[in-house]
DNA sequence: TTGAAAGCGCTAACAT
DNA sequence: ATGTTAGCGCTTTCAA
């Protein structure tokens, strides 16, 4: 078996609770001793076992992250964030893969629970009342999604959308397509609202289709409709979608950004890659997987009853599929 | 505080070890008495503390996995395999991203050791030594990493190396470029083995440029001396590498396939979406994510001496980089 | 078949 | 400043 508290309390010749003492409250022990124990431990390679430590403090210095699907770089993106920012903070990390399935993301953050401090729920597709009693089996930090009295982290998509809108209507563009992605999901809705009104603000006409999978498969299938509705424009729920687009249009033999605009949402390494390059909104992930994590270790130590909603700003990229349309290159 | 084995005890009207009995080991109780626990057991919603059961078992139910970049979506597949395959076993799964540091990597092990039943290294950088010390810390099973004595889930990169050098000779390419990855990584040197072998087999020649450093900008770095060596083929360490150098080379004015082909090594999702679509080898990084897990988990339980190596295959999948040279064209 | 009790590794009163 | 002891939630002897 692996070296206890005991074993080294031996060597360091006193009991066990001076070494607890030594190594988590090291003032409360007089420093000549806490250098023996302290040398004892090392020698010994002694670490503590923190699930039992955790059985008495309640504190496990865990922390768990649910994310819809890991083969989704937006959501891992955020994951390693967090997984930095927990490190730094001495904390390990728990990841799950709820696989789309709101059901399932309920499900993990319960098997979780008795193992973490908290846990940072990203963008769950769950509905606002089940998403109130997975928040009362722990502490619950938001990623992506607004709920009252549940502190989150939050991207402006909104603002980003209206971004996008202000620069495609600066190019001329007067006839915009929305492909949507999932209708239930809080990014969608967000950048639909930012949608409307900046469309509204510019007097933009809005073909609103969809929802589609916000995948590649889905922009494939999206590319037809949008061309159908004889726009200028695509604005995709995001990039995957937006490279499933391209390819389409591609195949159709219609010219990016000659015959139609093309743009997406997240700013995805290889939205920079594809050709042409994407123009999208950058998304603060690491940012945001950060303040993820601060909000929730803030409220475990300070048991403050405020609850933080922090929306990080979104960046607009302006890249190659985005220019002026027909009739009004200059 | 949330619901303990003991309130379960008690709206049963039995003994706590008769409620740890009907849960862990049914056969042991009347039917009767299990019926009621279990009722009992719903009803106040009770989930057992891994922690407190960990402590007496020494099995944790969790296991761990360590990547070199959670950005890479290399080592993201294979998290997602493995986080998979450990829910169907009823376990959870610690991730630590070691930001491609050698040291990080023993650290984070000896870090998650007392808190899981094994951790999976996923292509460590440790030297051998090193990486016997940390086995001795927990169970450990590598991934694509081979060392005597430890387990390990494997990826035939030599061979699809072979595939990616036959398919580059049967077109006509006489004269290749072989960009390296880092000199330290077990994929790199089993891609180079390959490699020399085939070469030798096919009279081709080769030129041997690098290391460079695993990334888009490695590639763009590589395209330049590739370019300088007059070849008529470049073989990249891996896509990403491959995308640098497909950029690099439009830049430089160099057509692909027409002047020169490319390939690359992973087949990552946007192998397949850039343009033109990238010639690159699969990597089953599915199926070794949970050949791991099962490595891991069936040795926990069967205690047995052997060390198995279980390596899967790699494929060749041919797109748009790779064409016969100039003037062999047909 | 069930219960009482010991104890996993650790921390937190309470003594000294 | 340090030691003794109870006990976190659970499993597992050992008795009954």
């Amino acid at each position: 078996m692996a070296v206890t508290i005991r074993d080294v309390a031996r060597r360091a010749h006193v009991s066990v609770a001076t070494v607890s003492r030594a190594l988590t409250s090291p003032d409360l022990v007089r420093p000549e001793t806490r250098t023996r124990v302290l040398a004892a431990a090392t020698e010994l390679g002694y670490q503590p076992n923190r699930a039992a430590r955790g059985l008495i403090t309640g504190r496990t210095g865990n922390i768990g992250i649910v994310v819809p699907d890991l083969g989704n770089p937006f959501f891992t993106g955020v994951l390693k964030a967090v997984q930095a920012r927990a490190a730094q903070a001495d904390h390990s990390v728990f990841v799950a893969d709820s696989d789309e399935d709101p059901v399932a993301e309920a499900k993990l953050v319960h098997a979780m629970a008795k193992q973490v401090d908290g846990v940072v729920l990203c963008a769950p597709g769950l509905e606002d009342s089940r998403l109130h009693e997975v928040a009362a089996a722990t502490s619950l930090v938001l990623l992506n999604r607004r709920l009252p009295g549940v502190p989150a982290a939050l991207m402006d998509s909104a603002g980003g959308m209206g971004a996008v809108v202000d620069h495609l209507a600066g190019l001329g563009h007067r006839r915009i397509a929305y492909l949507n992605g999932p209708r239930t999901s809080w990014s969608n809705q967000e950048r639909r609202r930012g949608l409307l009104t900046a469309v509204a603000r510019h007097g933009v006409d809005l073909t609103d289709l969809g929802p589609f999978a916000p995948r590649y498969e889905g922009g494939l299938q999206a590319a037809d409709l949008a061309v159908a509705a004889d726009t200028t424009a695509i604005i995709a729920y995001n990039d995957i979608m937006a490279l499933g687009v391209l390819a389409r249009l591609r195949d159709l033999g219609v010219s990016v950004p000659g015959d139609v605009s093309v743009t997406g949402f997240d700013d995805l390494t290889y939205a920079a890659l594809c050709c042409p390059p994407l123009t999208t909104v950058a998304m603060p992930v690491a940012r945001a997987g950060r303040t993820a994590v601060d909000l929730l270790l803030d409220r475990l130590g300070s048991g403050s009853p405020e609850v933080p909603q922090v929306v990080a700003e979104t960046r607009l990229v302006v890249r190659g599929t985005t220019a002026p349309p027909r009739g009004r290159e200059r």
